[in-house]
DNA sequence: GTCTATAACGAGATAGAC
DNA sequence: GTCTATCTCGTTATAGAC
């Protein structure tokens, strides 16, 4: 019997993916508004219903394709970081940047699926806060081995922004010092925002050289988080 | 026959008002991709052909409302502007910023729509270009009116990145430093970074204090492109 | 000339009976 | 799981009112 529940298992794996597949090319033609069930399942050549063993709704393929989004990102971030361990802090941190922004480029829609516009009418579930916070915690966990005993060379916050630095260094980076937690949420909006910009084509006819102004960034960030270049 | 045309002419400028009105309200609805010629018609008690006296193409209507809203934005940044145009450069770039996130908050979908995820099918034509420099256009120019005749105290470019800054600043900032071209550029794609993520929900459950990390960040980009606090 | 309405096309989605 | 009848869509051709 146990075999029997392997080989279902392994199918019921394996539709999943293929259903998640397809729902991807879908999303890439039509965008994430216009996904339909139906689609995919005639796609499969399967029948509409025989998709609801596997995704109870709609809202729920869309849910599991952003959490895989988050998932894939936060794997190439945590990837990078690992492949350059034995490198300082900085060069850690550089290597995360980059590997967002070429994952990004390499996935566009599911990074617009996951960083742009909310798709009307869905509205995310708790599932996907974890996957979500994988590359921030990359780029955190970089941050936290660099201040490891030693002091910071960060300018002062404003006391207005204060308690809610202290407050976000409670909730996701704590033991770090609060400059840094903002410094931190700043850099993560600034690499996004620069690569939503060249993606969504707000650079085109202003930034020809994106990929060099993209590590001129990251770099930047890197200072302003207390990573300085030497 | 003036009166005639001029009635005639109001009528058309009405009607084409109410279509792009009918429009917005879709697009906050349903979404950019879900914009369909045929509600907004039946919406409006017309019928769909009559649309195309109009727009002559469902695309031409997408174009009028991102035109449109780069109008609105633009023009939200030109006001604010003109508003402290007694004001130090510094207090003036402060000002177009928080102008920048209050027009994103007062029209997200309008938002999403010029700065979010591109919509399927759909590539924007030559007429978006101008007004899309709109915002950009004005935050140049005040830091155009800050350097007059000064000099500046910007770190200088790496060598890789300082061709782009010449190409960008004969492009669209003559007469700047191109140190400043670049810093202007990454500013502006920083402002609209930390407007994405307040609006797309990237914040959510992360920070809280919004207005006040924005107003923040938004005196440091005035650091970056040289208009010091004091 | 300017507009609206009717009708139709081909394509695709959808709901329900079977 | 299948089939069908009935929707929607963008778009065009055409005819007639103003």
């Amino acid at each position: 019997m146990s075999t029997v529940r392997g080989a279902r298992e392994r199918a019921r794996i394996e539709v999943t993916a293929a259903i998640k597949d397809e729902a991807r090319r879908m999303l890439a033609a039509e965008g994430a508004a216009k996904l339909s069930l139906r689609a995919v399942a005639r796609e499969l050549g399967m029948v509409s219903s025989a998709l609801y063993r596997y995704f109870p709704s709609r809202d729920e393929l869309l849910t599991a394709l952003i959490v895989d989004a988050y998932d894939s990102v936060g794997a190439a971030a945590e990837r990078a970081e690992a492949a350059a361990r034995a490198d300082p802090p900085r060069a850690r941190w550089l290597a995360i940047c980059e590997a967002f922004r070429s994952w990004a480029l390499a996935h566009p829609h599911e990074y617009a699926l996951i960083y742009g516009s909310p798709v009307p009418g869905y509205s995310a579930p708790l599932d996907t806060v974890g996957p979500a916070s994988r590359v921030g915690n990359t780029l955190i966990a970089v941050v936290r081995t660099a201040y490891e005993g030693r002091g910071l060379a960060l300018p002062p916050l404003p006391d207005s922004l204060r308690p809610e630095a202290v407050r976000m260094t409670a909730d996701f980076a704590e033991g770090l010092p609060p400059e840094v937690t903002a410094a931190l949420v700043v850099a993560w909006a600034q690499l996004a925002g620069m690569v939503s910009f060249e993606l969504f084509g707000q650079f085109n006819r202003v930034v020809e050289d994106r990929a060099g102004l993209f590590t001129h960034v990251a770099g930047q960030l890197a200072q302003g988080v207390g990573l300085p270049a030497v």
